[in-house]
RNA sequence: UGGGGCGUAGCCAAGUGGUAAGGCACCGGGUUUUGGUCCCGGCAUCCGGAGGUUCGAAUCCUCCCGCCCCAGCCA
């Protein structure tokens, strides 16, 4: 029946295991999760994780995700953003069926509920502004005092929660809230507010409330409404736990889910808080929620990123209690090898120079048949045109090239992948010694990439025909954040940001097929990486977008060089 | 000097009394028409620290240290 014999190396988790129990020991007849977004922003890496533990753990055990918006606070809530989080999630690979809901549409049933509460003389009306509320509170390590307002008539908060809810005072003025113990060393349950006034327009029931229900007196019996048995969340909410099963255990709910929580995602170079990610957009440090260095699930889809890959990614982070840092390189990784295995090899010349081959007859194209994907030979081939000139990448070549460097140099003989052998035989500058131009010789035998002799070239380089290249722009990508770790310790995150974040090559120059590349689509510009059409190219005026770089052990090595030399 | 959670390699993370999985990163070596991929090998005598129980502990007990969360009418 269930995969639990599966010889499968099934990674598990404490979640799993809880759930493998509660089934078992027939605690649940089935499994219901629910990934639950607040509309108030994007959904960024850190939710891919929630996203992929519900809607993965529902798939395991054969149960359901429901896909609820907690959509409870107005005042930060929009339309745009429940467009993107369904788009997202879909994306990332994920349905929820039917099963889409809102916490606004169980308003008329949490009112209900309050009111039960009032009846029972476990709420009441608060008349005192949010200040008092505050100084009444406590901190951590006094117990709270009580509100003057807290033995007030069940009847007289009954009527004042009514008025409230008819629009009879102004946003502020006074809240519902729970009676349960201002002496708790658990703040949450120092009586907790219930219900706020909240004159704001809402973006599924517009003018139809002015009260508001906060996020711990919806959360629960949202999940107890629609049946939740497993409610995941992350740690901070841990203290809330006991509030949860309060109104689970003091309301006439339907059932009685439960809660567990995990650790948060975290990831180095990066910052995963919508608060701040706001700001980088509001304040016009990026291009917008979904510029590429973002790490909002749009921008990554932007950046040419797979959804496989984010999944592989959150999959390999695991689910645990322990606070972490996932290096970024991990989940780079995790792109690498979907694209390695998927994307189709392509040419693509970042910074050209022109290479004339001065006994390859002037005129003259052939179609070389290049493969598409060397790891996939289903993936085929394609013909590529080849011409007397043909440009290559600049750092191809070195006029005075040090011991490991086995490109292109005066007198040596590279290939041109799946082209000809090619031997440098002049280097041409202009006025202000700069390299313009190579003159090259070519061997006709070596058509294809192979010598009959068995000559074997160190270097292999990639190059678009001069006649038939097409222009275009590309976009390279780094991280957002200099740092491993922005605004550690008592650093400005702004500060972090590194302003060579993206670099605009505007001339560059890639093979002729690429100008029918659709977005949505990544491929690998050979040798170079991996990148994608931004959804601002347009016929005429390619832009790409570089996903990420290949992993590049000359550079590491140029790198170590540099090093050597301080 | 309140409550809650957590500490296994640079990072993530298995392990729950029988003598430290796996991945990322890193370092070698091989293959290669991508300095990519792939393949092979290396990388914790030790599990925050100190005691104790036991034939035997990362796993049990005691004490200590460190980190994170909680004082929104945010979620």
């Amino acid at each position: 029946m269930s995969s639990e014999t599966s010889n499968a190396p099934e990674r598990t988790d404490f979640i799993r295991d809880i759930v493998a129990a509660d089934l078992r020991e027939g605690r649940v007849a089935g499994v219901v999760t629910r990934f639950p977004p607040e509309p108030n922003g994007y959904l960024h890496i850190g939710h891919t994780k929630a996203i992929c533990i519900n809607f993965g753990i529902a798939e395991d055990f054969g149960g359901r995700c429901h896909l609820r918006f907690d959509d409870t606070n107005p005042a930060k809530e929009e339309q745009e953003y429940i467009d993107a989080i369904e788009r997202d999630i879909r994306w990332l690979g994920f349905d929820w069926g039917g099963h889409l809901y809102h916490a606004s549409s169980y308003f008329e049933q949490l009112y209900e509920w309050a009111v039960y509460l009032v009846e029972a003389g476990k709420a009441y009306v608060d008349d005192q502004t949010a200040e008092e509320i505050r100084a009444h509170r406590g901190t951590p390590t006094e117990p709270g005092r009580p509100s003057p307002w807290r033995d007030r008539p069940a009847d007289e908060s009954l009527d004042l929660f009514a008025r409230m809810r008819a629009g009879e005072f102004p946003d502020g003025s006074r809240v519902l809230r729970a009676r349960i113990d201002m002496a708790s060393p658990n703040m949450h349950l120092r009586d907790p507010v219930l219900y706020r006034i909240l004159h704001a327009e809402h973006p599924r029931t517009g003018d139809a409330w002015c009260i508001y229900p906060m996020y711990d007196f919806a959360h629960g019996q949202s999940d107890a409404i629609e049946g939740i048995t497993h409610s995941l969340c992350s740690l901070e909410f841990k203290d809330h736990r006991p509030l949860y099963d309060w109104f689970i255990e003091n309301l006439p709910v339907p059932s009685a889910p439960h809660q567990y929580e995990f650790a948060r995602l975290n990831i180095t170079h990066t910052v995963l808080s919508k608060r701040f990610l706001l700001r980088l957009v509001n304040e016009g440090h990026v291009r917008g929620w979904d510029d590429p260095r973002m790490p909002t699930i749009s921008a990554l889809r932007r950046r040419g990123f797979p959804a496989e890959g984010l999944r592989d990614f959150a999959t390999m982070v695991g689910v645990a209690k322990a606070d972490n840092v996932a290096e970024v390189e991990m989940l780079e990784h995790c792109v690498r090898d979907v694209l390695n295995r998927k994307a189709p090899r392509r040419f693509g010349v970042l910074d050209p120079l022109k290479v004339v081959i001065e006994d390859y007859p002037e005129g003259k194209v052939e179609e070389m048949d290049v493969p598409n994907n060397p790891e996939d030979p289903s993936a085929g081939s394609r013909k590529v045109p080849f011409s007397r000139e043909v440009w290559i990448e600049r750092d191809d070549f070195m006029e005075d090239p040090p011991r490991k460097f086995f490109r292109l140099a005066p007198g040596r003989e590279v290939r041109l992948r799946a082209a000809y052998f090619v031997t440098c035989r002049e280097v041409v500058k202009d006025g202000d010694r700069r390299i313009v131009e190579l003159r090259c010789t070519y061997d006709p035998a070596t058509r294809g990439g192979d010598a009959p002799d068995g000559r074997r070239p160190k270097a292999t380089l990639h190059w678009v025909s001069a006649a038939h290249g097409v222009p275009a722009e590309v976009r390279l990508y780094t991280h957002l954040f200099r740092s491993p770790h922005p605004g550690a310790g008592d650093a400005d995150v702004f500060d972090d940001l590194d302003p060579g974040s993206e670099r605009v090559l505007a001339r560059c120059v890639v093979e002729p097929s690429l100008a029918e590349l659709r977005v949505g689509e990544t491929v690998q510009f050979e040798r170079l990486g991996y990148f994608c059409p931004d959804p601002e190219s347009a016929p005429g005026a390619l832009v790409f977008n570089r996903t990420l770089t290949l992993k590049d052990t000359w550079a590491k090595l140029q790198a170590q060089g540099r090093q050597d030399k301080v």
